[in-house]
DNA sequence: GTTTGTTTAGTCTCGA
DNA sequence: TCGAGACTAAACAAAC
């Protein structure tokens, strides 16, 4: 497998697959997010391969963003407007690429807690599946609570400060080609995993809708505003913290006949203000057509990233 | 009309 | 050989 060259790589194909091509661009910004044209514009600065075809490898990495769970899609405030939504890594995807090959992964990043959720549902009763949700909930905000203080820290969204941080994302492109580029407006890329507190800060609406979304799912039946599923993410056997990621506001839901209020870590409390990924302002929702403030929930359940 | 996002389907490649 | 991941093409809908 090649090595990610000094340089650009010419007219020849990059050796990375789009996925990690995306990785890098989102990287390589300070936010940790960028909007689709964005990503194409990165990939065409950088690997002069990707200037012709446009059509066929800008359709190829667009299903990527929506395939792949790697890939989350966070939507603008209303207050920027713009085409589409900015795209972000998913903060357990971070070792897809660990055998060294960036074209191919070792398994696909992909959330199943649902489908893991329906299927026991599927085949058991009721009851027993909400004892399983529940087991998962508690495993997850555990290990949420063992682990958070080690998780790598990343530039704040947007708010002009990068934290520092010794954890390098693989995905980074100081990881990946900073080798070989400098990266001209991220000086102290620190990486990437979005964390709980930042998150907070930038996405306060969907860890608010977060804490709705894992209280007794008789729900509210709407999807209003910010509904996203809660995803949990375990990674590599390993539990890690959840975060909530507006990939599919799927409908689908697994309703818990006895109610699952686990308990949730006050950094998920936070109230519903301020910040957005992209502007230290106040964070309203595009897609909302409703009052700010007003709380969604998403009637999904928690889920589970397995590699 | 263009861009963005989603989905489906088929083919190719690689690793076990 | 087979399964899984990657790539490509295409259709379609929604947003801008």
């Amino acid at each position: 497998m090649p090595r990610p060259g000094r340089n650009t790589y010419s007219d020849q194909k990059p050796p990375y697959s789009y996925i990690s091509l995306t990785a890098m661009a989102i990287q390589s910004c300070p936010e940790k997010m960028l909007p689709l044209s964005e990503i194409y514009k990165f990939i065409m600065d950088r690997f002069p391969y990707y200037r012709d075809n446009t059509q066929r490898w800008q359709n190829s990495l667009r299903h990527n963003l929506s395939f792949n769970d790697c890939f989350i899609k966070i939507p603008r405030r209303p207050d920027q407007p713009g085409k589409g939504s900015f795209w972000a890594l998913h903060p357990s995807c971070g070792d897809m690429f660990e055998n060294g090959s960036f074209l191919r992964r070792r398994k696909r990043f992909k959330v199943m807690m649902i489908m893991a959720a329906q299927e026991h549902l599927a085949q058991s009763k009721l009851s027993d599946a909400a004892h399983y949700l529940q087991q998962q909930a508690k495993l997850r905000l555990s290990a949420l609570a063992a682990t958070s203080t080690h998780l790598p820290q990343i530039s704040s969204y947007n708010l002009g400060v990068s934290q520092p941080s010794t954890f390098k994302h693989p995905f980074a492109i100081e990881n990946i080609i900073a080798r070989e580029f400098k990266v001209p407006g991220s000086p102290s890329m620190s990486a990437g995993y979005p964390m709980h507190n930042q998150l907070t800060a930038a996405w306060p609406h969907m860890y608010n809708t977060m804490v709705d979304s894992v209280s007794p799912i008789s729900m509210r039946g709407d999807y209003g505003a910010f509904s996203m599923p809660l995803k949990s993410v375990c990674h590599g056997g390993q539990t890690l913290p959840a975060i909530p990621v507006p990939i599919k506001p799927t409908p689908t839901l697994v309703a818990l006949p006895g109610g699952l209020t686990p308990h949730i870590p006050a950094f998920l409390s936070n109230s519903y203000q301020s910040l957005s990924p992209t502007s230290p302002q106040t964070a309203t929702s595009r897609s909302s057509p409703s009052t700010p403030g007003e709380t969604h929930t998403n009637p999904t359940v928690q889920s589970v990233v397995v590699h």
